[in-house]
DNA sequence: CTGTGATCAATC
DNA sequence: ATTGATCACAGT
């Protein structure tokens, strides 16, 4: 068979490898690397991305292969680079291509279905169910014989009067507590209908107000001076910039980009997801006008289409988004720059489970373009990659206004540290020490702005039967489940399953539950207890339910409604308020006990966020953080300011037991509903692995394990995981894709996950 | 003997 | 993911 006639196709299934199909002579001009194909897979049809011509060297020779179908496109969906990119991603995170690819490619280019959507740009519109009142009951004895004793119909009924008829099905489900039963049954009674909704919301439109011209301080102007001889070096030079809260890194990547247009580059700036609100996109409309496309996940799949096209087309130069922004397909790209690239939420979850830092850092390489890695608080990772002088290291250690960063004093909650808090049994658990709370009293009385933080959503982490000690976990996960107390239902924070509030135990009988662990529903409480008079809004996952309610809340806080804002990680990264003087954190010892190596990094890294948020304006800042540990290094270091002197201590404890970035790891999970079987395969992949290396005599790298998840149950799979640790990255490749291909599909409802550089072994 | 569901392997 | 092959077992 000639090499001519025959081409490997990379198609949306779960298998590693690409598959042969011959190419029918009608086709054979059309077929090039990175178009969409046509082709027959099993019994159907699905849309896939020719990865080459010609046969793959390892493939032994079959006797009759398909015919491609159809070519979908003349220009390639990807090109050269953007399929190499691809291609490495696939093999260093031992995914399927077809599966990166879809990750790379807007939404709906590479759908399963082959039908006419395979074509061109999805159109699909996002719409929402939406319930709307069909029937007006006036009178109260029309609704009381409507209803009778369907009280929570009723009430559905008067909740949708009270916003004017319609709301979103979801909303009334997720947010204000009514289950989908009570909804059916209103439509049943023939009082209201379900409809679609099309939602078209695009919080980034509006008018951009001109830029307000800037000056570059001189530690400003030197970085940006340095980045861009980096940058026309034209070898693909990576740079970590380590620059402290509020030192104007945006600013400078705001020049670094204009410099790169100037030259007629482009360029991409990846932000975390909850960073990419409309004040962040604002700034470089303001900059850059037109030229900008944002990428979010918030966009309709035509909206994501047409900015990817224009990208494409060259219409647009910058790309701001989230990770998968890093696939931009941006001609003649200039710089990647990497936004508060210590985030865990660069790497993706699900299959592939890339890392949108290394992947930044991979295609900058590949194409010869500049990559800069931006942070006041590095992933340790990064740090010694530029300590090691692979990255080349610039800092930023002035803050704009000169004053410095705000102050940090250690809360120590335990014992009687704190006279002047009544007995526990008047006030509930100690949330507020007196120190925290008159700091914020004072800054009520001068009308300045205080945030409080604490990682923990709800009102309770659990609830607890005071008579026979009985806890409330999930069903399907083995985790307890938090209580919400408006919402008067339990909740589990990992499937998201609900129950009501127990009024009594479900073991002895006995009556109430004690709610303990504070959440921030609960500090909102007792805010509001202790400042009665005070505006205090309230940001976490549980308030921003709708899409934009997030913004709302900001610009709330903006216009100074807000005195007091509380609420998760949510408001720990980014928000610039000048008037923001007190930063509260409620609980530092939240996450500092989790069963994870990167524990203490993250605590370092949420304190030190979140304490930039004081005193960004004229007035110093002050940060008070309450713990039990005021003796944490992670605690101490972050209340000096101190990254060098943590990242010393971290990277020293972290030699022994050989977690990165002095190893590399690689998380293996077995998971599966039959417990006993969970367990059999992940010992029995984990023992051939060994076995692997063993046999192949390869040296510097173990297999740790296995041994139950730290959360061993979740959406009622059970969960065993084994580690593999190794001097280095190739040879822990090499393992980890054998592992792969050989034992990746264990059958029987049981899944191998291989996570590679993972974020979390959770 | 046929129908049903579970399990597993292959997909070019 | 999806499909088809294979097999145990229940019902006819």
């Amino acid at each position: 068979m000639s090499s001519a006639g025959v081409c490997e196709v990379a198609v949306p299934r779960t298998f590693l490898g690409t598959l042969a199909y011959s190419i029918p002579g009608s086709l054979v001009g059309a077929v090039t690397p990175g178009v969409r194909v046509r082709v027959p897979l099993g019994g159907g049809v699905v849309v896939g991305v020719v990865d080459r011509i010609g046969l793959r060297g390892d493939r032994e020779r079959r006797p009759r292969l398909r015919d491609l179908r159809a070519v979908l496109d003349e220009t390639p969906v990807l090109d050269t680079a953007g399929l190499e990119l691809c291609r490495w991603i696939a093999d260093y995170y031992v995914a399927p291509l077809g599966a990166v690819l879809k990750a790379a490619l807007p939404p709906g280019l590479l759908g399963g279905r082959a039908g006419r959507s395979g074509g061109e740009a999805g159109t699909a519109v996002r719409t929402e169910r939406v319930i709307r009142l069909v029937r007006e009951l006036r009178t109260l004895t029309e609704r009381e014989r409507l209803f009778g004793r369907a009280h929570r119909q009723r009430a559905l009924y008067e909740t949708l009067e009270s916003v004017g008829g319609q709301a979103a099905a979801r909303h009334l489900t997720s947010q204000l507590g009514f289950s989908r039963s009570v909804l059916q049954g209103l439509v049943a009674r023939g009082v209201a209908q379900f409809s679609e909704r099309e939602v078209r919301r695009d919080p980034f439109a509006g008018p951009v107000e001109p830029e307000t011209p800037l000056t570059l301080t001189g530690a400003q102007a030197r970085v940006v001076a340095a980045l861009d001889r980096l940058g026309a070096t034209g070898a693909g030079a990576v740079a970590l910039l380590r620059g402290v809260t509020g030192s104007g890194k945006t600013v400078v990547y705001l020049d670094v980009l204009e410099r790169q247009l100037a030259r007629g580059r482009s360029g991409i700036l990846l932000v975390p997801e909850i960073a990419l609100t409309p004040q962040t996109v604002r700034r470089f409309r303001a900059r850059f006008g037109d030229a900008v496309a944002v990428l979010h996940s918030g966009l309709s799949d035509g909206e994501r289409f047409d900015a990817w096209r224009g990208l494409r087309e060259g219409k647009k130069r910058i790309a701001i988004g989230p990770r998968s922004a890093v696939f931009a397909p941006a001609p003649k790209l200039g710089a990647i720059i990497v936004d508060e690239e210590h985030e865990g939420s660069y790497k993706q979850s699900d299959v592939p489970r890339y890392h949108a830092r290394s992947v930044a850092v991979m295609r900058a390489r590949m194409e010869g373009c500049l990559c800069v890695l931006g942070s006041a608080t590095p992933a340790l990772e990064s740090w010694e990659n530029a300590r090691e002088g692979r990255y080349h290291l610039l800092e930023l250690d002035e803050r704009v206004t000169g004053h410095g960063l705000p102050a940090v004093e250690l809360v120590d909650l335990r014992a009687a540290a704190d006279e002047e808090a009544p007995a526990e049994a008047e006030t509930g658990p100690r949330i507020l020490s007196s120190r925290l709370r008159d700091a914020i009293g004072a800054r009520l009385e001068r009308a300045e702005q205080t945030i409080l933080f604490l990682n923990r959503r709800g009102y309770a982490t659990f609830a607890e039967c005071v008579a026979c000690g009985h806890v409330w976990s999930c069903d399907a996960c083995s985790v307890t489940l938090t209580y919400h107390r408006r919402r008067r239902r339990i909740v589990c924070h990992h499937c998201g399953s609900t129950a009501p509030a127990p009024e009594r135990c479900d073991g002895c009988g006995a009556p109430a539950p004690r709610y303990a662990g504070v959440g921030t529903e609960q500090v909102e409480r007792r805010v509001g207890e202790l400042f009665p008079s005070a505006g205090i809004a309230r940001m976490d996952l549980d308030t921003t339910g709708s899409k934009w309610a997030h913004a709302e809340i900001l610009e709330a806080v903006r216009r100074r409604e807000v005195d007091i804002l509380l609420g998760t990680q949510m408001i720990a990264k980014g928000l610039d308020f000048p008037h923001v003087t007190l930063v509260g954190v409620i609980n530092a010892d939240v996450g500092l006990h989790l069963p994870d190596f990167r524990a203490s990094e993250r605590t370092f890294q949420l304190l030190e966020q979140v304490a930039g948020r004081a005193g960004r304006g004229a007035t110093p800042g002050e940060v008070l953080v309450q713990t039990s540990r005021p003796g944490h290094h992670a605690l101490t270091a972050a209340a000096a300011h101190d990254y060098v002197g943590f990242a010393t201590r971290e990277l020293d404890d972290r030699r022994g037991p050989g977690y990165p970035p002095h190893r590399r790891l690689a998380n293996l999970v077995v998971s599966g509903e039959a417990e006993s079987r969970v367990i059999d395969t992940a010992e029995a992949i984990s023992e051939w692995t060994r076995a692997l290396i063993r046999t192949r005599r390869l040296e510097g790298i173990e297999v740790i394990g296995p041994a139950p998840c730290p959360i061993d149950r979740l959406r009622k799979r059970w969960r065993w995981h084994f580690l593999l640790k190794a001097d280095r990255a190739a040879t822990l490749g090499g393992v980890l894709r054998f592992v792969g291909e050989r034992r990746g599909q264990p059958g029987s409802g049981l899944r191998l996950e291989i996570d590679r550089d993972p974020e979390a072994l959770l």
